[in-house]
DNA sequence: ACACTCGGGACGACCCGTTAGT
DNA sequence: ACTAACGGGTCGTCCCGAGTGT
């Protein structure tokens, strides 16, 4: 079990890099021999760890996967936002959470299967729109499985330009437009009224998470 | 210039080539050998034409510009609509077109510049949707500049999420719902209700724009 | 003392995966990571009971040096057809016995020395044909050495065809064909008629020689 | 077509280089740059021209069924002793002749398939002595098969027995040995002593193959 | 002007035999 | 006896440019 110390720092340290590497390249544009040389690792330790490259994507995707989501709410609508918030927030500070998106949507049809984060998280949506129209948080015409399909990939295009634009350092305000821009559309006028969409907010949501337990859920990797 | 002609189709052969692979594999995932075989070319005819990769992936960018755009209306919300039908018919027909957007949205920091082609997109909506905005037909709180970036922003990522789901078979569906998802935030109603938001009317405006003369702006490039 | 039981349990296990895999692969074909696979070893004690690769190989070819010879007999022709039968019998039967085979005939100028096993098989027949010569057993121009290398050699390559034509299903027959076409240009008729080159004889001295004692020589390494 | 001369070139130094790596080595110990250093090519032109390791190893063989055989003669069994005798002084004076050999030889069961050259020497030999047989060469009870098989495996056997012991250069000896030792089990008497067993035939018939015409079916590659 | 064959190396991912640290 | 780590090395590929026709 000693053992087992060094052997979860070396992974992690591996994660790291890779996923800065390929947050900064890509996947394909990334190469094992500058992962290992961001990361000090050696060769060897990579391949003890992760069998092969895909492997290692991955692994920074699943590491992603273990983030907590935002905590239930009264209103679902304003879980949404919130979830889209929070999200933002991670992706301007959590590497991890920039690399998986980055490898989610680099388009590379064959190797890693990419369908699998976009349906988890068209998934979520749905659920969440779907209890929204339950409680009549929604207008009568929303299919929550068009409405979610819809939102999420104008949430990864609108992802897409803020790191194109800016790297990611307006996303939280192009999130808050897009929201504006497509709640009308969707959700009743009174709830709309006592929505909060304040800027910040993404990051208040993730600070009550952080705190909430001592184990900040990989809320703080490089402090180890 | 009796030269010029082989050198004409070659070239033309070259793009057609390079655009079936990029559309598939993506910039860094094609290789200049699977060009070649793809389009029966010789390694020595290539760089003939085009020195480097890149340039490859320039031309194909470049010749994607040369389509025709909508043409004017009265109503700027309209012909903001019908750019976007347009486009996702184009997208669903054209490998040229295709294999643009998907070099355009394939983030590698390095080498090709992606803000070209995004920036282009921004400007055209910005200047439609500021004319739009002079002509009375929108909300008063919409800024064009603020909402063009999220316009453009959501349609590349509905792109990407038809690509995925799909290979871009639902893509007039799904941009016809992110219109319906968004309009009623920026149009006024009165414009609303008289705009066509009807499927098809991408393929009737690309069948008027390709009746319109006998060059057909590059409508029918396998014939070439 | 307690230790050592387990120990030697663990070393035959990997002698006898290493012989398996050595037998399929070859030398440079096997990875230790096979061999500890198939033997379901860890590194650390393979490495712990040998410290190279080569060592494994040594280990397998001396486990072979072990075997029982066949008794000796008056007529030394016939030692030797037994010799030979015998040794066809245990290559279809005793994985161990193919292994070393497999090894010694692996030609890899470097690394292990082939021509120790080559050598002690001259020798040995070498030292049976001058006995035969001596008791008039042999034909008055057979030189020993000269007729003991080459006998070897041919074996040898009666083996290598045996197995890659059918894996040495029929190597028991091939020997024998093999030695009806030597035999005759060394021993004297007299002794010609009197030898038993029946098929079958491999077995039935190998049946005596583990009936012989209870402790067969390794004659069943399974239940150690 | 003045380009493939230089080609040619090239690839007559890279099977040359391949051959060389080869018989020292053998298939598996043989690496691409060892090759390549040795023949002071480089890797893009061997891979230009051989699209794998394995190709490498295919084109040496290919090269070496080039080689003439001996010509027809009256008596087939002199025929067989022949082609030994040219098989053994090609293999101490033509380095692809050799690497053939070890790459045929090596046991690699994954891979080249060595049945390949084995069945097609069994073949020519089962010819040969069929061929024989009915010209009443041979002794009654001989099956062209059989003896065949025996006389190839045996060949192959003492091949490897003298790289082992003298890297060849007492091969044609061993060869005569062992045709004194076979040929008397299968020929009659009367055919074995007009037979022309003497030393040095192997060059004498390669001499007369070389002179016969002046494209010595390349029996001087270097001086190409 | 245009096209093609052939060659140049730099790297890429991955694997392998082996040793440290328990 | 075992988990973990080490680097060197392997084959193969890729982008690209000479050298040579046509």
């Amino acid at each position: 079990m000693a053992k087992q110390a060094r052997a979860v720092r070396t992974r992690q340290a591996i994660l790291e890099a890779a996923a800065a590497v390929f947050e900064e390249r890509g996947y394909d544009g990334s190469t094992i021999t500058e992962i290992i040389r961001v990361g000090g690792i050696t060769k060897g330790a990579l391949y003890f760890h992760f069998q092969a490259k895909e492997d290692l994507a991955l692994g920074v995707l699943a590491e992603q996967e273990l983030k907590k989501p935002v905590p239930p709410q009264a209103s679902k609508v304003q879980e949404l936002v919130d979830t889209g918030a929070l999200h933002a927030y991670r992706m301007q500070t959590d590497p991890v959470v920039r690399a998986s998106v980055r490898l989610s949507l680099d388009q590379r049809a064959q190797g890693l299967d990419r369908t699998g984060p976009f349906n988890r998280w068209i998934e979520t949506t749905t659920t969440l729109l779907a209890r929204a129209k339950e409680q009549g948080e929604l207008l009568p015409h929303v299919l929550p499985i068009q409405t979610a399909e819809f939102y999420v990939g104008a949430f990864a295009g609108v992802q897409m330009m803020s790191q194109t634009m800016s790297g990611h350092a307006d996303l939280d305000e192009r999130v808050l437009v897009l929201q504006r821009h497509v709640l009308p559309s969707i959700a009743l006028p009174s709830v709309l009224a006592s929505l909060d969409l304040s800027p910040g907010r993404g990051a208040r949501i993730a600070a009550v998470l952080d705190a909430e337990d001592g184990d900040p859920a990989d809320g703080d990797s490089s402090a180890a």
